[in-house]
DNA sequence: GTGCGGCCTGCCGTTACGTGAGGGTCAAGC
DNA sequence: GCTTGACCCTCACGTAACGGCAGGCCGCAC
């Protein structure tokens, strides 16, 4: 009955040395020893390699492995689930890479050569730093800027996913309030373009009605942005910039 | 002239001591020292930072990356092609995993566990070799899964979708009905359940109105099923179950 | 002229294993 | 009953690709 390590690592595609060290961190022990002491793996321990492999191959450190599969909180069918969410949010990565690749080709063949931001945005990871450099650029250090850099200096990592995920879930529901046929300046539009600059106030700087107009502009006008929203719903970022300015009308009145 | 290693780990998004070591391996040394000893990158250095990025990002070792760039029969145009095709051949590999999630998604929902093989299917070389002999010993008996599993087996990526999509919105008419008051003996609810059975045995296995029943008593009995239901709507895994056994009473008279 | 941020060179730490060394285990064959 | 070869065990050191800190120069702004 079960299996031994060479057999579950032909099995599984990997070697006898990564099945010890799993068992050695504690990752992966199997079920039973031999009177010997050989391994022997059951199936429940092949599930379990399945799942490790997997979150691996998608580059989970094997520490972190262990706290998704060890929490008692979530099932296979759970972790399938999110398997398959961050695969799909793995190959739209890659195809952003992609499309900045054929960018880059088209340039290189009509002889133009990139600037540096260009060259780089192809990683293209929300990085904290670049908007503000950017920022300092557009808002050349004014008081909003200003404050907006000493409260992001103090912000810890889990503030930052705090942050985000904030920003992702306000994202979420325009998305739905846009696909609902909702108008721009309906009332729930309206409600989350402000609930947005509270966001922003709350976070970074005190957002006033005009300086969240600017926002919404930028957010059409600039190219990395749109590539943040519109691969999900065509037309969003419009709408969101719509919405952000029908908000400011209301308030004006 | 020239970037410093702050300004470049900036642009580039890695740190500084990536940068140095980079330079320590000889992967990357700047083009210019300033008399103080500082490193000075030139827009060339860029360029090559950029495809050692790349390159790095689809998990090539820094050795093998400074050989491919040091190649001399290759320029930035050749790079661009390989890095391009590279992702797609990546995108793919990523969807048949995706594909394979989804298909245990499938197997589990519907009570079978995978055969070893099946399990890390997954991560690559398919080898058919004993594939068939090991899963007649494990499931022989079993007539409805044998004929499933032969299906499955000749199903395609697409085919995968349809499916999904499919059960997707038989599930979707089911809440429909469900929040909009129609009881589950009702016609249309019978309907629903006599398209999901139809569902069932076009894509899987002959399902009887007595093996739908059992089903339908699975769903609600096995949390991770209903995990997948009752967060869209209370009390929906029930209903979906009555309305298959309305149906199974009907077609019994 | 003295901070203060940025840069330098070591140098040790870490993750996820690779790669033997030295030595038991087990079914097969003579 | 004994060998042989494939397989298993436990140390234990090696490696890749950095992370992080110490101790010490730059450089310019106040």
């Amino acid at each position: 009955m079960g299996y031994s390590v060479g057999q579950v690592a032909r099995l599984a595609g990997v070697t006898v040395r990564t099945l010890h060290h799993y068992d050695e961190v504690g990752l992966l022990s199997p079920g039973q020893r031999s009177a010997s002491g050989y391994r022997r793996y059951t199936d429940a321990d092949l599930e379990r390699l399945q799942h490790v492999l997997f979150y691996r191959e998608l580059g989970f450190p094997l520490e972190e492995i262990a706290v998704i599969l060890d929490d008692p909180g979530s099932d296979a069918l759970t972790h399938l689930r999110r398997q398959h969410e961050l695969l799909n949010r793995r190959i739209g990565r890659l195809q952003e890479m992609a499309a900045a690749v054929e960018r880059a080709m088209e340039a290189n063949t009509m002889g133009i050569s990139l600037t540096p931001e260009e060259r780089f945005e192809i990683f293209g990871d929300f990085r904290p730093e670049d908007h503000e450099q950017e920022a300092e650029e557009r808002w050349g250090g004014t008081e909003a800027f200003e404050q907006s850099r000493r409260r992001m200096a103090k912000m810890t990592k889990d503030d930052w996913a705090r942050f985000t995920a904030e920003a992702a879930r306000t994202t979420e529901a325009f998305a739905e309030a846009f696909t609902g046929g909702l108008p721009a300046d309906s009332e729930r539009a309206m409600e989350l373009a402000e609930e947005h600059r509270a966001h922003i106030t709350r976070w970074c700087y005190d957002c006033s009605y005009e300086i969240h107009r600017g926002l919404g502009d930028m957010y059409v006008a600039d190219p990395r942005f749109t590539a943040n929203y519109e691969p999900l719903t065509a037309g969003l970022t419009q709408y969101i910039r719509d919405a952000i300015h029908a908000n400011a009308d209301r308030a004006a009145d």
